[in-house]
RNA sequence: GGUGCGGUAGUUCAGUUGGUUAGAAUAACGGCCUGUCACGCCGUGGGUCGCGGGUUCGAGUCCCGUCCGCACCGCCA
């Protein structure tokens, strides 16, 4: 029997007991006379000891232990001389009598602690090592925690886990698809799902009634610190339901997961259109754990000699509460803030609202206090707050102010991690216009259905089309998204139509699911969660890498195993590939 | 495809205006130490300054190219 017990159990109860433990040696502290070993394991660690009275050849077996040996131990369990109450197991330690090397180790690369000297690209390249690590461990726990929290919410509420097929279908909208050579069909290519978006809805048609999958999904898109090449999505969909019944189910799902994990019931979520995200955040995914919203004062920083915001489409203020103590190096690193060419501004305007009442702008020479004290009005300003404005093309500068905005949160500390904020966000666009390709793109994907009262706008107006869509948003991450679904094949194709597919392409890509419209299609409606993004954010963290147990690196490389990698030649003549590398990869 | 930051000992980093033999901490190794728990003290070894080229009497430092990592923009229905 390798262990009694682990080597994070065992209390002042446990004393005089004669215990066999395993695990790695995290540490080892040789006082000349007697010998400390901090023994780990996943839940916890034990301290062993080993004085001079010990026999010759048990000193000599701890004399050849390093880092990271793996080792089994036999001894009593004694009450410490002096107690550790940092430690859970503090109070004890194991009289060592007996000891068996399980397995050597090299002197890792880096050290296996809560505070490791290693850096991310090591850490990557021995991930194993890094798992040792208790931060990561516990993230892997916790996704496995709300995971289990998950599947049994949905299951209480009658859902069924429904496995959905890997190889699918390439689509051409969306992402970029993953695809998979056939060998037994040459030439012939699966892609691997962006999602599982088809087959849920066919599984509606099948009158599964409620679905779920905690399933994997593949984009070949670029990677952030949210982005993974394969992740991890939450995927639900309701038949005979309208978009309130899925809010309020999902939203119900989501206040269960902070009372469970984090011990808080956030409370209802507001709901705010996406017109109004973009009027007041310039963003559809605003963080609302700070206000700092947007006053539009193109109507009254008009008609001055400042023609930077006369020939302006659009001038926004946002009001930095108590900020006005910003110093000429903290606003001009401001203004180099948003000229990067990331946020690619001109310039931007301060006006600071001084405690004595007093204005500085640095666009005096044009206004004076009568017309900033107009501004200050508009914005809701105070005397110690700092205005920071923006002017330009519409869209470009709500983006450009959403970027200073967050910028701004982060300086004022505003953005505490422990405070969450969640909200859903409705009624997106149904289109959206793309200028490289002149046609509309859908905005969710093709089968969303737009909001009733909007349907007779698509053959007139089609870009002002309102969704049945929603997006769950917390602290400025989109957490989930979804909507109501298209049952009906005529307005499906309708869709179709206005997306820019001829009759056959639509039957060729989608024919399988007008098909499937044909034999009764129930309504029906759903959302996905990125459950990495989830899992991060309820364990504080930036990166997704930091929930998932082998994750890619920026190029959507393993430095691991080094993949992705060359194939033989037998395996490409055997699925009749061959490479032709473009001139500059050579 | 683009922008920015970084690459120096096993590891994390410092390295001034271009100037003698490239440092610190930590880890490793050896010695001393009976209550440590980031043990302590003494000592030892450890470097292709990412790689290639250039400027210079002289390059870790300046220039060009390139590779790698991270963050971001584009992209991500």
């Amino acid at each position: 029997m390798y262990r009694t017990h682990t080597c994070g159990e065992l209390r002042i109860t446990h004393i005089n007991q004669k215990v066999t433990l395993s695990g790695w040696v995290q540490r080892l502290r040789r006082l000349g006379g007697m010998t400390f070993i901090d023994l780990r394991d996943r839940y916890g660690i034990t301290q062993l000891v080993l004085d001079e009275k010990a026999p010759n050849e048990l000193q000599k077996k701890v004399g050849e232990l390093g880092r990271e040996y793996v080792i089994q131990v036999d001894g009593f369990v004694l009450e410490r001389q002096s107690k550790n109450p940092k430690m859970d197991t503090g109070d004890i330690e194991i009289d060592l009598k007996l000891i068996n090397i399980l397995s050597s180790s090299e002197v890792p690369p880096f050290t296996i602690q809560t505070d490791t000297d290693g850096g991310d690209e090591l850490r990557m390249k021995y991930r194993y090592l890094d798992l040792r690590r208790d931060v990561v461990r516990d993230n892997l726990i916790l996704r496995s925690k709300m995971a289990i929290i998950i599947r049994n919410y949905l299951d209480g509420l009658n859902f069924i886990e429904t496995e959905t097929p890997v190889l699918i279908k390439s689509t051409p909208e969306g992402a970029r698809d993953f695809v998979v050579p056939s060998r037994m069909n040459p030439g012939e290519f699966y892609a691997l799902p962006q999602s599982p978006q088809i087959f849920k809805q066919l599984l509606m048609v099948a009158g599964f009634d409620r679905y779920y999958q905690i399933v994997k999904c593949f984009r070949d898109e670029d990677l952030r610190a949210d982005r993974q090449p394969e992740f991890t999505q939450i995927d639900c969909e309701m038949a005979f339901v309208e978009q309130n019944d899925v809010l309020e189910t999902f939203e119900k799902l989501t206040r269960h997961l902070f009372k469970e994990i984090k011990g808080f019931d956030p409370g209802e979520f507001p709901r705010l259109t996406y017109s109004d995200a973009m009027d007041i955040y310039g963003c559809d995914k605003p963080d609302t754990r700070f206000e700092m919203k947007f006053s539009n004062i193109s109507d009254i920083a008009k008609g001055k000699e400042f023609s930077i915001f006369n020939n302006a489409e659009y001038i926004v203020a946002i009001t930095a509460k108590g900020a006005a103590e910003y110093t000429r190096k903290q606003l001009d690193e401001l203004t180099k803030y948003v000229q990067r060419p990331q946020v690619g501004a001109k310039g931007l305007v301060y006006v600071k609202y001084n405690n004595d009442g007093s204005f500085k702008s640095s666009v005096d020479k044009f206004y004076d206090s009568d017309d900033l004290k107009k501004w200050a009005d508009t914005c809701n300003a105070q005397p110690g707050d700092l205005m920071l404005i923006l002017s330009g093309e519409k869209a470009t500068t709500q983006n450009q102010m959403s970027a200073l905005r967050l910028e701004m949160g982060r300086q004022l500390n505003l953005t505490d991690k422990s405070n969450f904020k969640p909200l859903w966000v409705i009624d997106f666009p149904l289109l959206e216009w793309d200028e490289e390709s002149s046609r509309y793109h859908a905005m969710h994907h093709p089968f969303t259905s737009p909001k009733p009262e909007d349907i007779q706008l698509l053959d007139t107006d089609a870009g002002t089309v309102r969704a049945n869509a929603y997006d769950l948003v917390i602290n400025g991450i989109e957490i989930g998204g979804g909507s109501v679904r298209i049952f009906d094949s005529s307005l499906q194709a309708k869709m179709f139509d206005i997306l820019g597919f001829t009759p056959e392409q639509a039957k060729a890509q989608f024919g399988f699911l007008m098909n499937a419209f044909k034999y009764g299609a129930p309504p029906h409606a759903g959302i996905a969660f990125g459950f990495d993004r989830l899992v991060s954010l309820f364990a504080g963290l930036d990166s997704i890498r930091d929930v998932i147990a082998f994750p890619k690196n920026n190029a959507g490389r393993d430095v691991m195993n080094e993949s992705p990698a060359d194939i033989s030649n037998e395996q490409l003549e055997e699925l009749c590939l061959k490479i032709v590398l473009p001139e500059k990869k050579k």
